[in-house]
DNA sequence: GCGAACTGCAACTGAAAGGTTGCGCTTAAC
DNA sequence: GTTAAGCGCAACCTTTCAGTTGCAGTTCGC
């Protein structure tokens, strides 16, 4: 929760569609889960399972208000995801120029 | 597959540790299922539907050699899912900071 | 103080996903 | 031509997960 959630485990937070309806309202305005249940198709305990899922990985920050407990979305853990991907991603891409490379050589000797 | 998956499908593909660890075999030499079967604790049908499933998002490609089927790792849908990471977060940082401004001035007008 | 709104916890259901085993088909090797 | 290696498909099992309902505990408003 303090330190950055691995990748595979951001990924799997990421990895359904109300809870990117759920970031994306959030990233807007700080949302309570009853508030957020008024704006979508399901029960606010369904809500609150999916908030305590973003509040593992580090994407969402709760901060009481009154009696209602608010969330907001954080973008540093996305950043971060962001960042290793393109690293990952990057590598792939030099191995693979390495290998045609490769391939060249032994076409046209 | 041709077009870049969704961030929500290609988050979906990176939520699986076994996923990750084919890929990371991919990433350094291509290989087929088999292959990976003998390297990895599980059996070589359930590598070669995680290929599936990597292959739908295009983080995978298959090339025939000879008899066998070896895959390999493609870092262009990885790099492209980080941008639009990098900008969602950099969207939520903003509007936390334009937040955290008001309140600045709320509390000393 | 009382009631209403908000939150949290627990049990249940249905569907999806990772994994396995078994079988049949193709294809290279000898 | 026969054989063995490699791949694909299908059925099955088990676990996980999203979603629901129900109820108990808190906290603000009047």
């Amino acid at each position: 929760m303090t330190a950055v959630a691995s990748p595979v485990a951001l990924c799997g937070a990421l990895a359904d569609d109300t809870r990117w309806e759920i970031l994306r309202r959030l990233g807007e305005q700080p949302l309570s889960a009853s508030e957020l249940a008024q704006r979508l198709p399901v029960t606010r305990q369904a809500i609150a399972r999916h908030l305590g899922v973003l509040h593992e990985v580090g994407l969402v920050e709760p901060a009481k208000e009154g009696r209602q407990l608010r969330y907001r979305a954080l973008g540093q853990p996305l950043t971060q995801l962001a960042r290793d991907l393109e690293n990952i991603g990057q590598a792939w891409e030099q191995r693979l120029d390495r290998l045609r490379a490769i391939a060249e050589e032994r076409a046209h000797p």
